[in-house]
DNA sequence: TAAAAGTTTCAGAATCATCTAAAAGAATTA
DNA sequence: TAATTCTTTTAGATGATTCTGAAACTTTTA
């Protein structure tokens, strides 16, 4: 039954699924992601499988993974055998969470590697005469400019969390003046501002 | 020949490469990325090759997307015909590529989604005594949520790439009072929970 | 304890991305 | 123009990921 809402909602999951897809997250596991955070009522596996017409299989293990993420939890209803499943809804919660998964996997061991490289090629250079001192103390220099780098993300990120949506419309304020950015940023940007004046709730 | 700085350059490369993976860049290119942003002389695909033991084809498809999304350039030598390679160094800028490019092919098309469902829910909506009307009242709230989220994180991300790495050290100390939340990232993290749950939604 | 209802695991199949090697194409020099 | 040098494209091979279907397992009810 295609109601303009049901087409809505699929539509968002098959978008959804499909960008999980660039950022490294596989496109069953998105869909389920998606289709749980537009529903409002939790679903069973079985609905899952209907709904996106995958095999029991590949629901129970993306499931799972997304438990596992802390981005779904199980629950159960009163007389009823079957797990159900509804997802976290509040959308900074959500980005905490994946963003904490995705650094503790993605970022640290990277930094991890900075750091060692730092330190054998800090000894390495102590003998400068060697014929490519130059290229050691260049490579040097670059790797230290991205640890600073990630360092800096980080905290920025902290920092996002600690004060969430309206930290950032403030800060947005504080450092511009107005409001508008002093530099005449893409209209993307300032479509932005715009929306989030005009629209924020509560 | 393994000197220490040798290997410190090859582990990095091959971290990065696996970091590419989870990214959605596939590892040769990542690869490739690494070991130009490693080296201070231009490297021509001849010296790629031998480096990462790659074939020919591979690494002139992994070079030639390098250069479209604007990471690589090419650059040539006086009296020598081969094509040369050399990364940009400067981090921020890096980024700034980066995530221009990754927003518009994968943020933009989401939020290009979301408008149309907002929109084609909206008139849904009109009548509003259809069975599954709280259904679509939440389902428009939860994706006006997500497109709110996405619209501050893009702001977030112009005023980021205007100020730059020291602005966000200031920043930082500037919101933190001391500028030691980065020492500190897990009591902050529980902070940045805490201010959530007091501030409760609705 | 047996049957029923539901969930998880896993071997193999299907699908998808990436890589190689070789041929074709360009540009440059003789 | 032919020879040389280098780059790009491509068909098919390889390898990795994801999915299915069925069996194994677990829990609950009768």
């Amino acid at each position: 039954m295609p109601s303009p809402f049901r087409e809505a909602k699929n539509l968002l999951v098959r978008r959804w699924g499909e960008m999980g897809g660039y950022w490294g997250i596989n496109r069953t596991m998105a869909e389920i992601h998606a289709l749980l955070f537009v529903t409002r009522e939790p679903l069973c596996t079985d609905d899952i499988m209907d709904q996106l017409k995958i095999s029991r299989g590949n629901a129970s293990m993306n499931l799972r993974a997304l438990v596992d993420w802390g981005l779904i939890e199980r629950m159960h209803k009163l007389g009823d055998r079957k797990e159900y499943f509804q997802a976290d809804t509040d959308v900074w919660h959500m980005f905490e969470t994946i963003m904490r998964e995705r650094r503790r996997r993605e970022v640290e061991p990277i930094i991890a590697t900075i750091d060692h490289c730092c330190e054998s090629v800090k000894q390495a250079n102590a003998k400068i005469n060697t014929p490519d001192a130059e290229d050691i103390r260049e490579f040097q220099r670059r790797i230290e400019d991205l640890r600073l780098f990630l360092a800096t993300m980080g905290s920025l990120f902290e920092l996002v969390l600690e004060f969430g949506g309206e930290g950032i419309e403030k800060l947005n304020l504080l450092m511009t003046g107005t409001g508008k950015s002093s530099k005449e940023p893409r209209s993307s940007a300032r479509a932005a501002v715009r929306t989030r004046n005009s629209t924020a709730r509560r």
